[in-house]
DNA sequence: ATAATTTGACCATTATAATAGTCAATATAG
DNA sequence: CTATATTGACTATTATAATGGTCAAATTAT
């Protein structure tokens, strides 16, 4: 048990999802980047798993319209943190 | 409807769940940034909702043993997507 | 109460993410 | 098949996140 999952896996999968959530909406990176205002090789390093900052994913989450989705997974765990008895 | 969610809302809300995951494994900002090889700067951006990079917070969350859940959702998440009709 | 620790707010420097551009390889459309 | 659009992989430059340091204010422990 215990299994460790990689950051770098991680990243990628993240990539993986900003990809699926924009081919489902049909738009190119250079369509997405520039509703964003950001440039496409921002679009690019995050879909690709490299790094990049939380500025650029949640630009992109809100454009997609998975923002609340987000902010409501946050404030629950954040709740489950605080309820559960620390074991540390 | 549609209620908007700010980005800054959401990096706050981050950096306050780090805090808080921080706080119940009793450790301090230097503690933690130690332990991770960042810089305790990094560590204080984080919690007060500047701009970070995804590295940053997934090492965070790697320390905190939570990357395997934000994983699940992930894949979830992306599942869901694939899954549900497009409407665009 | 006071001593010790932690935190937020700086600052200067370094590392690197973001940008804007190009181009070949793929994929998509006609 | 041919034309068009998109993507991945570069490069050089700029903007900014990360670092390492200090210090006063706030918090926590004694």
């Amino acid at each position: 048990m215990f299994e460790t999952v990689e950051i770098k896996e991680v990243k990628s999968e993240i990539g993986a999802l900003v990809k699926a959530l924009r081919k489902q909406r049909g738009h190119s990176q250079s369509q997405l980047a520039k509703s964003l205002g950001v440039s496409r090789t921002s679009i690019q390093n995050l879909e690709l798993g490299k790094n990049f900052t939380i500025d650029t994913l949640l630009k992109v989450l809100k454009e997609m319209q998975v923002l609340e989705q987000l902010q409501g997974e946050l404030i629950r765990t954040k709740a489950h943190v605080l309820n559960s008895k620390s074991l540390y």
